[in-house]
DNA sequence: AGATGTAGTCAAGTAGCTTGACCAAACAGG
DNA sequence: CCTGTTTGGTCAAGCTACTTGACTACATCT
């Protein structure tokens, strides 16, 4: 059956997301959600950022990246810390909690390929991988968005 | 770098959603939202449903569910007759524009298909269909809400 | 026939965004 | 320098796609 590979791309990403939020929610983190995620990511790995450049890396306006922020801020996933150079900016960067769920998504996402690598084996599970990168650089990577 | 897939999953499965929803406004299919496109799907294997059966796969309430149809009659993709048997209930059944609109998907999608098949390879393609397909039954399918 | 369940409706409330107006700090050019 | 423009963040109001809750009419079970 040609055509149907979109379908499982999604549905093979619902179901890891699916259980990805389940477990953290058993493991203290229920309140995170979709969009939260992919704020931790870019916040990981750019060591902080500002509210306005969260917002365009998430593809929202600035006051619903704020609103974002003020509710990370509360559930203690995030701080704020007064801009080094700027007097009207301010940093926002992962707190403890925020880096705990960082590592345990990560944790949970390497789970989820082990136990992937062991239905279908190491070597597919490589191609597969390779595979999928091709296909996400053909598409010239916009707005990545994985939006878990 | 282990634990990546799920990351590559979004972006492959976001990449071919966003070209479909620009290639579908394109062609005039311009107000087609993701919940939109997951109806006609089950619409278009089951023949027809009630909103209540709509709204369970959806995973919404009745009301949702109701408030959805109305838009979609509103715009031509579905059309409401009564129920053969049940003088409460309505059937919902895909309208012509709606049937139009799931087989420029399935064409859309087939097209990206033969794309990534001239990347990596039919063989490949093959592998990874296949691979998809163990890691979602093992998942056990459920609630599979592709989401696009 | 009566009790219980179900399809759909009506009404009100909510979450997560949006647009628009604004202030204060930053910055670029004469 | 000052002066005009841009930019980070805030305040306020509105919108959309949902939700919960109460209700009506028909169906179904006993």
């Amino acid at each position: 059956m040609s055509g149907e590979i979109p379908a499982l791309l999604g549905m093979a990403f619902h179901a890891v997301m699916e259980e990805v939020h389940v477990r953290l929610a058993e493991e203290g983190f229920d309140d995170v959600r979709p969009a939260h995620g992919f704020a931790f990511q870019y916040l990981s790995v750019r060591g902080g950022a500002t509210a306005v450049e969260l917002g365009e890396h998430l593809g929202v306006t600035k006051q619903a990246a704020v609103q974002l922020v003020d509710e990370l801020e509360r559930r203690g996933y995030v701080e704020r810390r007064p801009h080094p150079t700027d007097r009207r900016a301010r940093v926002v960067v992962l707190a403890a909690r925020g880096w705990a769920c960082v590592e345990r998504v990560v944790a949970l996402w390497a789970e989820t390929e082990r136990r992937w690598a062991a239905l279908v084996g190491a070597e597919r599970l490589t191609a597969l991988r390779d595979d999928l990168s091709a296909f996400v650089t053909a598409a010239g990577s916009p707005p990545i968005r994985p939006l878990w």
